[in-house]
DNA sequence: TTGTATGCGTTATCAA
DNA sequence: TTGATAACGCATACAA
């Protein structure tokens, strides 16, 4: 099958066949009359600095010669020879390109393609799905480093990774797994942040919905808003947190009327993939009757879903999610060059907004 | 400066180093005590048909050492050994993932990154910013086969990959480098079938709305439109098309009025990156006062703009972009398995959509 | 300043 | 059925 060894009998010749194949730098050599190595080291000088151990006499003559054959370097040969693939991994165990775009990675890989080609790193793309062994994990290894996407990632077998020193970062807080590194955004000073925004605007009865889950984003949010009123001095009572498996069914309009007629003035929700919590938040104020930021004040922790694009703009923060890809990369390519790791956090950019206020006066 | 050479000493003892280093096949021969020969007969069996020349007994002890040790195959040494590597290389040579979102290749991507899975291969993304030299694309002979979205891939550095016999597939047509692969959707049949539907309804004056560039997409759709109507006997004056640098600016709303006095029915517009001509069109019926369906029919040659997806649904057809994609691979696998080419175009599908009825009268 | 020699990890041929 | 061994094209110590 292979047509391998296209090259002539073994050992002699180098130049004679191969019609139909590149040139390599041994013709380049013969045709300039220098050694291949000589050949080498004008086509890989480093242009960075010094580069000046050739002539310049041979080194316009290989230059030559290598125009008129139409070299280009092997790549494969290249980074056989200097031990690297120039050749980041993005792994995520769901398609990286879901047909549902509602989750899908696309704002994180703008930054992670942006910072790798910066750098000189293509990226080799891994999905879970393609090949379903138990040691699926390993194909990643080709690769020099690798990017983790997204919570499923297999903890036994990135544990693997990392314990046999492959460079691994996972985007998005990842503390269970001792020695793992990650990226991820700083949900916590961020939260904190828009609660500090609304106390002072003048609010101190605050109420968060959030969803039932235990992710580190909702948990780091949590904890940013709890930090946020102790901070300012808010009553934080047990009511402060509403914790729902189903937003939509647990935030009600009389739900929300009751707290405000309780002397709650605001209110935050948590971003999700969904933004179910968002979503109940905003319908059930609706449709209490409440107007905002006359009534109520809203804040939301994240971005709004795209398909509310055209409604007010919430005030609360937006996900630097093509820096956090960038950050990722950066610390992905550190590890790599073997130096230390860095600061994992990033900072959210606070989101003015159109929906908080002071606070209105009680119905 | 290049940490390499980080291999023991020459020669011995290859096991024994290289805490941090990938495994090698020497090192899964020695735990399985077989030779290195070996375990590469093992490792790359082909599933295809016969592999049977090596005994189940040290067949087992290869693999389970191998796993053991996590190994992978190096893919710059598989392909310098002129093997395989399952690796396909996507090329953009703008950003793969654009912030500008208007034109990013994500659908393609889609059934790229599908059917690549469903067939073994992982991905490698090259992108075209990160090496300007002249042989930026050289990069891509990593893999064993390259993809190239977008038409600005450099013709003569496609055409050295072409004429070196590395597998090239372009998504898109492009006939204009001899010997090139590409795969592309049928606009010519599908804007024919935009034209005979609305002939079926009874139109017979019928005017295409283009912009004034002589992308392949673009003369498709108009060879497709002028097809359509010599075969329906319609009308294809010298006015049956209006070419425009900037739509906006010359289909107004007295243009349009004045088209339909004098006695045409229906008009189609091209899809494109901006949705510039539709979007002209659409607005110029409008603000000439015109209803839709039912004083003029309109027929859109692709899919509307994100942004008019809640306006009434045109009549037109979906170009399969995840098809599409899918189809590349397809005929780019088929390149790399030394197999023959075979149909490059893919069927847009028809879209009934809202905008067109039997003609209006005339006002 | 240039050439020689060797290794990078894999595949493939051939002999044992 | 398995083990030596020779390429593959390039980079790089080291010798000249």
């Amino acid at each position: 099958m292979e047509q391998s060894r296209k090259r002539a009998k073994p050992g002699r010749n180098p130049g004679s066949v191969g019609r139909t194949s590149r040139p390599r730098q041994a013709e380049v050599a013969q045709l300039a009359g220098v050694s291949q190595a000589t050949v080498s080291l004008v086509l890989s000088a480093r242009t960075d600095g010094k580069a000046a151990t050739i002539s310049e006499e041979t080194r316009q003559r290989v230059l030559d010669a290598a125009r008129s054959l139409g070299y280009v370097h092997d790549p494969a040969a290249r980074r056989l020879a200097a031990a690297r693939n120039n050749l980041l991994g993005v792994f995520s165990f769901t398609a990286t390109f879901p047909t549902d775009v509602q989750h899908s990675y696309y704002p994180f890989l703008v930054g992670v393609e942006q910072e790798a080609a910066a750098r000189g790193y293509d990226l080799v793309l891994f999905t879970g799905s393609s090949a379903g062994g138990p040691d699926a994990l390993s194909r990643v290894r080709l690769a020099d480093g690798c990017l983790f996407l997204g919570r499923h990632a297999p903890g036994a077998e990135l544990k693997r990774l990392v314990a046999d020193g492959f460079p691994v970062v996972h985007l998005g807080r990842r503390e269970e797994l001792e020695g793992l590194a990650w990226v991820g955004a700083d949900y916590v000073s961020a939260s904190r942040a828009v609660v500090e925004h609304l106390a002072a605007l003048g609010h101190r009865r605050i109420v968060l919905v959030r969803e039932d889950d235990d992710a580190p984003a909702s948990t780091d949010r949590q904890r940013g808003f709890v930090e946020g009123l102790a901070a300012v001095g808010g009553d934080a009572g047990p009511e402060a947190v509403l914790r729902c498996a189903d937003p939509a069914g647990e935030v009600t309009a009389e739900r929300v009327r009751a707290l405000v007629e309780d002397g709650v003035t605001a209110f935050v929700a948590e971003e999700t993939d969904t933004g179910a919590a968002w979503r109940a938040l905003d319908a059930a104020v609706r449709e209490a009757g409440l107007g905002c930021p006359g009534d109520v004040s809203l804040g939301l922790l994240g971005g709004p879903p795209p398909d509310l694009a055209t409604a007010p703009v919430p005030m609360g923060f937006d996900v630097p999610r093509h820096q956090l890809g960038a950050a990722a990369v950066r610390l992905l390519a550190a590890m790599v060059a073997g130096e230390e790791t860095h600061e994992p956090l990033v900072a959210c950019a606070f989101r003015t907004g159109e929906t908080a206020g002071p606070p209105g006066r009680r119905p």
